[in-house]
DNA sequence: ATTCTTGCAAACCCTTTGCAAGCTA
DNA sequence: TAGCTTGCAAAGGGTTTGCAAGAAT
């Protein structure tokens, strides 16, 4: 950790922040808001459920957390490893997640989306499955 | 269209029902259930918004129809030509979406998720992009 | 006549915003 | 002290549900 990720931007140093954070670093899985904000509490870590949304979002936009959307609506939330671009494998039961790089799905959407004469192009890939320790003890 | 795909389950024929199928039916690009809703109105045909809604459920429910949620959490529906699993390269200006099928794609999900060690596989990919048309007019 | 369908209003659920009180620097 | 941060309560926005009135068969 070199020292500007310490403080990327502007922002004061808060408990509440520094609690979000950890949180997040603590897991591997993509988490909601909701539930993170649940751990906190059950950790005895009171913080604002409305406090969660808004370090979230600070994240995010900083690029230091994935985000992705449920297909019930929800909001999952993940600290990923690189900043680089790159998709998930999300485990559909237990949420843990393992990132992927997929050169050749970067050039397949490219060719493809230039073959119909579309520019600006951008893709969104997600692969759902049961990992191998949910499908081991038998979950969901 | 063949004789079971006029009333492929039970179900009442009615004025609001064939309004939504026709609407559908109308437009290339993936919609929401309040533009439907929206279009329909200004077409004449009054339909309640929760009618439009529960018969795209049904719609999707049968397979005739395909949906997508944006991120913004609206959900979009189109009709496709195939039932088959497919992808879709959507113009984020217009919404209008070409058909994509990707073998390759499909290969490297599977590929990948079985590296990790993941089973029952799933996924979900779109490509994003401005088409042509949108482009040539300078729109967005 | 019976049963499904409609649609208004209200409920839902997650997320965001208003604003006064609390902290950080 | 100055101003960002917090968090409760309330508002937002899309979607769903309760239920009585209206069609379709």
């Amino acid at each position: 950790m070199n020292a500007e990720s310490v403080h990327t931007s502007r922002g004061r140093s808060t408990r509440q922040g520094n609690a979000v954070a950890a949180a997040l670093a603590e897991t591997d899985a993509f988490t909601s808001a909701q539930d993170l904000h649940a751990r906190l509490r059950r950790n005895g870590e009171s913080v604002g459920l409305t406090t969660v949304y808004r370090h979230l979002q600070v994240l995010v936009d900083r690029g230091e957390v994935d985000m992705l959307r449920r297909t019930d609506g929800e909001t999952l939330y993940r600290r990923c490893a690189t900043s680089a671009h790159h998709h998930h494998l999300v485990c559909r039961v237990c949420g843990r997640t393992v990132e992927i790089a997929g050169p050749e799905i970067e050039a397949w959407t490219t060719r493809v989306a230039a073959a119909e004469g579309f520019s600006d192009v951008s893709h969104q890939v997600e692969i759902y499955g049961r990992c191998a320790g949910c499908a081991a003890a038998g979950r969901a």
